[in-house]
DNA sequence: TAAAATGTTATGGCTGCCCTTATTATTCCA
DNA sequence: TGGAATAATAAGGGCAGCCATAACATTTTA
């Protein structure tokens, strides 16, 4: 086994590249925005990621993980969704803060420690934004729901999971109660790029088409 | 409020300084041995937590924690400890291995996370080596143990506490049953600081003087 | 197809925290 | 009181991970 150690700094990369999504290549542009860092600085510790073998990098086209980095990331979104849930639903934390607090405990978690806590909680299959939590081996079921914004008119769905949105989206997401479970339907879209009109619980509520790109949802069957 | 955050360097520092004893001036070559660097290293950090005013250094005399840096250390032993019983007593990790596991989400843990966590334990006051769990303002009952080597041979007494030691002594210690509550008298006491053999449930159980020194007992009445 | 946007490389610099080796100062103890 | 042990200081270094600035390459797009 590699049964190896990464940096902090490492893992961050190597979650954030299978966060922004597990099948094309991601622009060190991107990579650099999501963690807060220069595009220069990005680039350097791509090279040394290249170099562990943990990516890939094609200049000018982008990097992408390699299965040995794939395998890391999974791991660590694997720790951090378990504690997500630990923090959630024992500690009664806020569903908008939880991402963050168990950010901070993924990279402090050994292997005895994740899986103890998955049992604790009873092997979840999802975190409480909606993604799913990769079992023992690294394997999960890919969601099937859809942006936000495919959505026709008048129809009715139900929020099935939000990606990870920067800043205090989360925050904004929760006040109006767009979260997992919830059943909504599109009351309007607005010309030009303009927001989306929700109705909520009988409410209307507007929401940006960058922030609905965010929000993942299923058609309701009736 | 100086809600600042520390490095994980300067929380171990802070941590073992407290844990070294809250009353004497700690020798440089001490928290050297005990973080596991050299002492030259040991002494740049000290002077940069003087600069910082987190500890007190008196050259050839010793280290002190500030009344700044035992709020620190307090508040990190308390995280630490709140973990080691959620360890324990919720994920079922063995006695002898949560401290460390204990050690390393210590540093990752915002305090509400902390005050969360306290909750959900229902606010234990001891930890499971027996050490006293400050509370949210870092108040905390000391001991009134006493170290295992100070009692008379015959005397029945009652593990309160174990002093943290270094390596594996917890799992030697743990294979022994020599833990918190455990009832044991001291059979004999070798001449020329040789070992104590001990009683614990009816088997005798030898125990150098050194590891004996983290053990602290109370007399039993009768 | 040329300008704009994006990506790459080079250079130099910074901080935190650790290292070694060597010299000097102080304290402790026999 | 003098040598051993311990502590302090100095000088030089390393590594991770970030920064800025500048020059140059490629790709995108208008």
């Amino acid at each position: 086994m590699t049964e190896k150690t990464f940096t902090e700094s490492i893992e961050m990369y190597l979650k954030t590249l299978a966060e922004a999504g597990l099948g094309e290549p991601i622009a060190i542009g991107k990579i650099a925005e999501k963690l807060n860092i220069t595009p220069v600085s990005a680039n350097e510790m791509v090279q040394r990621l290249s170099r562990q073998g943990l990516v890939r990098h094609t200049p000018y086209k982008g990097v992408e993980l390699t299965k040995k980095g794939r395998g890391v990331a999974v791991d660590v979104i694997r720790r951090q969704r378990l504690w997500e849930c630990f923090l959630l639903e024992h500690l009664n934390l806020e569903w908008s803060q939880v991402y963050d607090f168990a950010c901070s405990l993924e990279h402090a978690t050994a292997p005895i420690v994740t899986e103890a806590l998955a049992k604790f909680l009873g092997f979840p299959k999802t975190c409480p934004h909606g993604n799913p939590i990769p079992d023992e081996n690294g394997n999960f079921e890919i969601l099937d729901g859809i942006p936000l914004p495919a959505i026709e008119v008048g129809k009715n769905v139900i929020v099935q999971s939000i990606k990870h949105p920067p800043g205090d989206v989360l925050a904004y997401l929760q006040e109006r109660n767009i979260m997992p479970g919830q059943q909504l339907q599109i009351a309007e879209v607005a010309p030009m790029e303009g927001p989306l009109t929700l109705e909520i619980n009988g409410r209307e509520v507007a929401l940006g088409l960058n922030i609905a790109e965010f929000v993942n949802v299923t058609l309701c069957e009736e």
